[in-house]
This record gives structure tokens, C-alpha cells and sequence, in this order.
RNA sequence: UGGGGUGUAGCCAAGCGGUAAGGCACGGGACUUUGACUCCCGCAUUCGUAGGUUCGAACCCUGCCACCCCAGCCA
């Protein structure tokens, strides 16, 4: 079954096989550069599948390199965090893990071999001079007054940035290019700043740092790197990458490929969001269900099986798109209601009392653990005079098409017996507390007596054995549709926190207490193996979007005291 | 406005001169010991748009329109 699904081919694909055709690389090696500057979310699994998939894709390699050029945004937390993520969706980095930091030395030596091939000049006009003749989109800029320094002077001046002896912002070492070019990144862009900071990795050793863009052509380079795979933004900084490479004097020259970053409904994918998200406590950490982060998502349910899938759906291309979540829930529904085991609970309970079936008897009943893999087994579950239903498959007053418990009506308890719902019983303010019913006993699951059918099959559990436990249901934090459109007016200042807030959906934490499950889930060694309590267990909210709602048992799972 | 990109169904996405794949969503039906799952069937006479070339164009050419990215000493 799982071998008639085809690998999606996709246009970077295509690239690499004509590079290898062409003998312009003899093999592939790519590699994953995160900035260690949060937890990795969803979008992040397309950087995976498009980098380490292409490797894994031409038997080649993949190298994990975090990007951390900039002491000033960049955590230990994180690059420890971004392993395991990746780890946890399957891939690996079969080519070494390396960190930017660690080719300092080689970039600054790169740096002042510019230098003295009149590649580059140190510039001392202040960042807002800079920016002003730097000239627009449609005017051209104007060399800097320090362009035409001597090789010795910009030599003497660049080691003099690195020894320390001038503060932050002071001088910058640029490129020499063209002040004119049409192509904005071309206008001698800045290639090492001065920052006195402590880097997490290199510690005191550096106080000027090269910025991303003479850094990566260089650590792509070194690295050996075929294919460097990266979004669509850096389209236009291609020329500065391959002028990089070309001065460096670098014998292989890595082909940078642009693709669509993904984008999903009504999902905040900004790093600078989710970050808030976090520090400001409105969720309990990256790794909350409710977000949309790798670790949050795990949480939530999700399985790497499912996420992949999902990323592969979804598809590569270069067009700017944003991806239905619902792709990604048909993604976990199918992958879980292919692996989970079956087993029953319910999350309201609803009284049932069986009342032609006598007080302390029970039946045992074996139930099977996945309808389609009768090699996954069964478990056995008593049926006895009390059990309890779900509150919501119960209707008082049913309204078009419910096919579930109702008054006078029949229904098949899951493995068991055909009941008749004779009588309802309220409590004083007139709530449903107890439905009475009665059996056919000779309609009992694998009996001859099994044939008939009903409408409507329900899950229960057996009062006397159930286990309470409390249920947590989280849903993803979403933006409203509007909130979508005011970002697309694009400004950049971050929202004010009650707006932000204001946007997502609140109430995204169901807190539910005396839920009962069938006792064999206290055997559960971790919760992930009954992530799907109840197959079909989701529903649709008012605007219509299916959820998965997954009881996170491994915190909320709590098996009575004996 | 200069430059770089992208426009194929509600959302993704194949297609590369020979007459519009597939998935999600949606609608209808069958099946069903959960209305789920599964299974059928339906869902673009048309590819942003207007012309041109061609026996033949989503694919080639020209003009126009729309959207995205670039003026950090962020990545």
C-alpha cells in the first residue's frame, strides 16, 4: 500500500538531476543552516524535507549548519532544541554538524584577501549617511568618500576593526561593486560589522562578525556544498552569492536554488510572534500544543509520519502560496487512523443503565484494537448494568438526521449489544442526568443474532471498571480571516499585544475532568500510542474547520488512585 | 517608479508545441458494529489579460494587469 504512493518530484529535483547529468557536480551535498534563534515550527519541515530530502533524494549528503553570524539574536537553547527536532522528524545529518561560527577565521582571512585584490574597502560613514547614499529603488546611489583607500590603509584599518580598537557601528568593511546597479544588494554591501558581544559559540574571540551574505557563499563553499537551497527572498541576492564565491577564488561554486517558504491558514508562523507567544507568557513554553511549532505539534498529536506527508503534499514550487490547513489534518487523521489502536472513552459521560440486565453481572467482551489489523490484537472489555455514553450522542429532541441515542429509538453499543432507550431521567433543573434502556440480548456483536442492523453505533464505557481521568483539547492558536488582511496591508511594526492577542482564538485549552476510559489505557507506558482515543473524534468549529481534538494523555492522563 | 520573481479550480500543484495529472476542500451515491474509514461518481471547453506566430499554444513572441521580494552595520 505504501509503496503505490510516488515521491512527489518537484522543480529543484529537477535542477540537481540536470547538474548531475551535465557532470557539473558528481554527487549532491546539501545543507540545513538554521538560525539558532528559536524553536523550529512547521514551516521549518518544508527547509528539512527541500535540504535533507534532496540528499537523501541523490544518495547524497546533508550538513546541518546553524547560522550564527549575529551573536545578538542567537541561544544555546535553541541549537540544542533544533537537533532534537530534526531528529524527531527522521532526518539526520549525515554530512556533519558545523556551526557558521566556526569558519570565522576563514572569513576574515577571505576578507582582507578582498582587500588586497580591491574587493572590498573599509567604509567609516555612519549607518544613516550610508543608507542615504545608498540612493533608492530608482535613483542610483553614490560612492562612498573612502572607496578608493589604498589596499595598505584598508588593510591596516580592517585588522585595526578586528583588534578591537574601534567601537560598534564605527567602521564597516564593504564590498566594492557597483554604487549604480539596478539590484540594491549590489550597491557595496557591508561584509563584516563591528559587534563587541560574546558569541555563544566563539566566546570573546571575535568584536566584527561577517554579515550573512559573505558568510554563507563562503560556508557553502568550504563545505563543499552542491546545492544550496534557501526562500525566495535571497532571489535577489544570487549575484552577491556568486560574486562571493567568484573573488574568494573557490574552485567549486555551490548553485544557490530559491522556493516558496510555506504558509498556512490562519497560522502565525513568525518567528518574532511566537517568540512573543512565549515570553509573555500567554503560552507555557515552544513546545505548547497550541502551537505551531514541531514541538508543539508533537504534543498536540501530530506524528512525523504525518508531517512529512503533509510537506510532501503541499508540494515545492515558487509560487507564493498559502496551504489549506485542513491538508495538514487530513494528513494526522489518516496516519493516526492507520496506526492507533482503538480504544474507548468518553469525555462527557451520560448515565446509561441497561434495566433488563441484572445488578452485578458482567460479560466479558473482546474488542479488536484496529478494525483493519486484526494483527494488532484485542483487549477485552466487561459490559455490565451501568455504563456511560458520550453526553453528545444523546438527543432528547432530535433534529433532522441524528442517528445516535434517542428516545424510543435503537442503537449498537460498540461491541456489544443493541439497546432501546425507553426512558429519560432529569434532575431538578431539568438536565438529562440518566437514560434507562433496554438490551436485545440476542443481538449481541459475532452472536447469529448480530445481523441487524441500526443506524447509530456508540462508544461507552462500563461504570464499575471506567477510569476517570482529566482531558485536556487543545487547539492550535488561530488568527481570524480578517487578521489576515490587515497583515497583508503590511506594516511592519508588531502589532500591540492586546490587537495580537485579540487575534487568535481564545479558549484553545478544553480542561474536561471526570472523562472515563477503559481501564486497560492505565497500562499505557506513554501516551502516544492512544493519541486517537475515539476514531472520528473531531469536529467541526463554527467556521467550519475540522480539528483533531487529541487528548494529550502522557500530562492528563491520570489513572485513579487504587 | 529601478531590479528580481510569481500568476493553472475554493486551497496547493503537475504540465516544458499535440488538445488541462494528482491531492485537499466541496457535492452526490454505496458500504459500515461509531455518520469515521473505505469505495464509486461529479467538480477548469480552459490556464491573469489582450493580441501575434503555428495545422495545432497553458507552453513560443509582444503589450498590458495583479501580487510578492529588495533601499539592515538581520538572516
Amino acid at each position: 500500500m505504501e509503496d503505490s504512493k510516488s515521491v512527489r518530484s518537484n522543480f529543484i529535483w529537477d535542477f540537481v538531476q540536470q547538474d548531475l547529468d551535465a557532470g557539473r557536480c558528481q554527487s549532491v551535498h546539501t545543507r540545513l543552516p538554521p538560525e539558532p534563534n528559536g524553536w523550529l515550527h512547521i514551516g521549518h519541515a518544508k527547509n528539512i524535507y527541500v535540504n535533507a530530502g534532496t540528499a537523501e533524494r541523490f544518495g547524497g549528503l546533508c550538513n546541518l549548519r546553524f547560522d550564527d553570524t549575529n551573536p545578538a539574536k542567537e541561544e544555546q537553547e535553541f541549537v540544542d532544541g533544533i537537533q532534537a527536532d530534526i531528529r524527531w522528524l527522521g532526518y539526520d545529518w549525515n554530512g556533519g554538524l558545523f556551526f557558521g561560527s566556526s569558519y570565522f577565521d576563514e572569513c576574515y582571512e577571505l576578507a582582507e584577501k578582498l582587500i588586497r585584490d580591491g574587493n572590498a574597502y573599509v567604509c567609516d560613514l555612519p549607518q544613516e549617511e550610508m543608507r542615504r547614499m545608498r540612493g533608492t529603488l530608482t535613483q542610483p546611489g553614490q560612492n562612498s568618500p573612502y572607496r578608493d583607500r589604498s589596499v595598505e590603509e584598508n588593510l591596516d584599518l580592517f585588522r585595526r576593526m578586528r583588534a578591537g580598537e574601534y567601537p560598534n557601528g564605527a567602521r564597516v568593511l564593504r564590498a566594492k561593486l557597483d554604487m549604480a546597479s539596478p539590484n540594491i544588494n549590489m550597491r557595496d554591501p557591508a561584509l563584516y560589522r563591528i559587534l563587541h558581544m560574546p558569541h555563544h559559540q566563539t566566546g570573546d574571540k571575535w568584536c566584527i562578525y561577517p554579515m550573512y551574505d559573505f558568510a554563507h557563499p563562503i560556508q557553502d563553499a568550504l563545505e563543499g556544498i552542491t546545492h544550496s537551497m534557501c526562500s525566495l527572498e535571497y532571489e535577489a541576492h544570487r549575484p552577491l552569492y556568486d560574486w562571493v564565491v567568484e573573488v574568494c577564488g573557490f574552485p567549486n561554486h555551490p548553485r544557490q536554488i530559491e522556493y516558496a517558504r510555506l504558509n498556512l491558514t490562519r497560522t502565525v508562523m513568525s518567528k518574532r510572534y511566537l517568540r512573543k507567544l512565549v515570553e509573555e507568557g500567554y503560552v507555557r513554553g515552544w513546545d505548547d500544543p497550541r502551537m505551531p511549532t514541531l514541538a508543539g505539534l508533537r504534543r498536540r498529536g501530530y506524528t512525523k509520519e504525518a508531517i512529512r506527508d503533509f510537506i510532501e503534499r503541499a508540494g515545492v514550487a515558487k509560487a507564493d502560496s498559502v496551504v489549506d490547513l485542513a491538508l495538514l489534518e487530513h494528513c494526522i487523521r489518516e496516519h493516526l487512523g492507520e496506526v492507533a489502536p482503538r480504544a474507548m472513552a468518553v469525555l462527557r459521560p451520560l448515565k446509561v443503565t441497561i434495566t433488563n440486565w441484572p445488578e452485578g453481572e458482567t460479560k466479558a467482551l473482546t474488542l479488536e484494537n484496529h478494525p483493519a489489523h486484526p494483527e494488532m490484537g484485542t483487549h477485552e472489555a466487561r459490559f455490565g448494568r451501568t455504563l456511560y455514553i458520550e453526553q453528545e450522542d444523546f438527543m432528547e429532541n432530535p433534529t433532522g438526521k441524528f442517528f445516535r441515542m434517542k428516545p424510543g429509538g435503537e442503537v449498537r453499543l460498540k461491541g456489544a449489544y443493541i439497546v432501546r432507550c425507553d426512558e429519560v431521567v432529569k434532575d431538578e433543573a431539568g438536565n438529562v442526568v440518566e437514560v434507562r434502556c433496554t438490551a436485545d440480548l440476542t443481538s449481541l456483536s459475532c452472536s447469529e443474532g448480530a445481523g441487524r442492523k441500526v443506524k447509530g453505533t456508540l462508544h461507552w464505557v462500563n461504570a464499575d471498571d471506567a477510569v476517570p481521568f482529566e482531558a485536556r483539547l487543545y487547539e492550535p492558536l488561530l488568527r481570524d480571516e480578517d487578521a489576515i488582511e490587515e497583515e497583508a496591508e503590511g506594516d511592519e511594526a508588531v502589532p500591540d499585544k492586546k490587537d495580537f492577542i485579540a487575534r487568535l482564538n481564545p479558549n484553545s485549552i478544553t480542561v474536561l475532568t471526570g472523562c472515563m476510559a477503559e481501564p486497560w489505557l492505565t497500562d499505557a507506558k506513554d501516551g502516544d500510542k492512544f493519541q486517537f482515543l475515539r476514531l472520528g473524534y473531531f469536529c467541526k468549529d463554527q467556521d467550519g474547520f475540522v480539528f483533531n481534538r487529541v487528548v494529550e494523555l502522557k500530562d492528563s492522563f491520570k489513572p485513579a488512585a487504587k
